[in-house]
DNA sequence: TCTGGGGTCCTAGGACCC
DNA sequence: TCTGGGGTCCTAGGACCC
């Protein structure tokens, strides 16, 4: 018998999080908004029931459905930590666990009796909404493409009760994988699936009795292993996901700009912002990469994106090192006469802090980068207990217009004393 | 007025080497 | 007619994910 591989996904995640702190909300359309408030991530199922499609620009949305539902700001201080806080109780229960993204673990599921497993996952269900609000739901296979479809089977069969086991080679999974439009499956969108569809593949079943050979030669390796995972077999890693390769820290401006400070402003943020993350991963980048664009949907307006890419001496983490180097990219990108709508600015090809050989010219002595450390541990540790911000090289606006647009935001109720949920009497 | 922000992996093809 | 052959490394770009 194959090990069982479990897929946990938060229902609506970022909407169950803002109906844990707002009941109010529970059985009624809501939706989460991108950043800048622009298009729509996130929909309880009731806003689903609206025909509201996912990416919709809210100001898309008719002003008569627009009066029926709640829009809210996306609050990551918020996702982030009750995502922290799912992860924690599913671990209690299952040690060996991988997190896929903000609202899906893979769970493994080795040594467990199959017989019990259901009960299992029934408790974790349980747990994870009594300790946090959020509903989850637990599909279960032998690899994660079908995992992910025993999820989706979960969540949409009321006779599931959130958790549900699918035998690879059972009667049941042939007939979900005949009625599952191949390019439903993970890792097969639109493009592939019109391709797929030209060779007479339109379903995760033909999909499955494909040639995995012949599925190679015309497409890639990506695709014959998800021949393999559609026949049960585990064969896609993800946990080499844990260090990032590239970090990237990029937002689209509240309003688009044409000042020279202003840009640059919101370039050393993201430098620094970048720098933070390096340091938190314990990483350092051998080069940064500094974009910025204008509005591409504004075809009235002139475009230009341009991007450069500043090695670095030695990998560093410093953030003035990579302001400087921030610095120097913008200036020799920047041009007059555009109207930006987005910077950001990328830490490349990052390596582990300390691994790279040691730099011959560079002459700080130890004494030096000892103090130079201790000041950036300061730093962040102030800026984790006190807020994102609180220091910074540079000092920040809070009127610059390439603040977010955050129209309806929600408490960071669970990372910041000041904003706790009040209980009335 | 208004349109997200991250990531990963793979392949093809060029540069370069012996 | 025919222009060596095999290898590595790097980069750009495509495709997909949440």
């Amino acid at each position: 018998m194959r090990p069982v591989i479990g897929l946990c996904d938060c229902n609506n995640f970022y909407v169950s999080c803002e109906r844990v702190f707002a009941p109010s909300l529970e059985g009624q359309p809501v939706g989460v908004l991108s950043n800048n408030d622009g298009c729509i991530i996130a929909r309880s199922q009731e806003l689903k029931d609206l025909d509201i499609p996912m990416g919709q620009p809210a100001f898309q949305i008719p002003p008569s459905v627009r009066k029926k539902i709640t829009l809210c700001s996306s609050n990551y201080a918020l996702y982030g930590d009750m995502s922290r806080r799912v992860t924690e109780t599913l671990r209690a229960r299952c040690p060996a666990i991988e997190t896929y993204s903000i609202d899906e673990s893979f769970l493994f599921f080795d040594g467990f009796s199959l017989d019990d497993l259901d009960t299992h996952c029934q408790r974790m269900r349980y747990e994870v909404k009594r300790n946090t609000g959020i509903p989850v739901s637990i599909g279960l296979s032998t690899s994660r493409t079908l995992a992910k479809i025993a999820n989706h089977r979960a969540k949409k069969d009321p006779a599931c009760a959130g958790v549900c086991w699918l035998d690879p080679d059972s009667i049941t999974m042939q007939e979900l994988l005949e009625q599952l439009p191949v390019d439903e499956v993970w890792g097969v969108s639109r493009r592939l699936g019109d391709r797929l569809a030209a060779m007479g593949i339109t379903t995760a079943w033909q999909l499955r009795q494909a040639d995995p050979k012949h599925i190679r030669s015309r497409f890639s390796v990506v695709q014959e292993k998800l021949v393999w995972e559609l026949r049960g077999h585990d064969c896609i890693e993800t946990e080499s996901l844990t260090k990032k390769q590239n970090i990237m820290t990029s937002r689209s401006f509240g309003r688009a700009t044409d000042n020279r400070f202003d840009v640059k402003e919101a370039i050393r943020m993201h430098a620094q912002h970048g720098a933070e993350k390096l340091r938190k991963q314990g990483s350092e980048a051998q080069g940064i990469l500094v974009f910025m664009k204008t509005n591409r949907h504004r075809m009235d307006q002139l475009q230009y994106n341009p991007s450069i890419v500043i090695p670095l001496v030695s990998p560093s983490n410093d953030p003035r090192t990579i302001l400087a180097a921030a610095t120097e990219g913008f200036d020799r990108i920047w041009k007059d006469g555009y109207r930006y709508a987005k910077a950001g600015v990328m830490m490349l090809d990052t390596v582990d802090t300390g691994s790279a050989p040691k730099d011959l010219f560079d002459d700080t002595d130890s004494q030096d980068k000892q103090r130079r450390q201790a000041l950036l541990n300061t730093i962040d540790k102030l800026n984790a207990q006190m807020g994102r911000d609180t220091l910074s090289f540079g000092g920040k606006r809070e009127t610059a217009p390439w603040h977010l647009r955050r129209q309806h935001l929600s408490k960071r109720f669970t990372t910041c004393w000041c904003e706790l949920p009040l209980a009335h009497v």
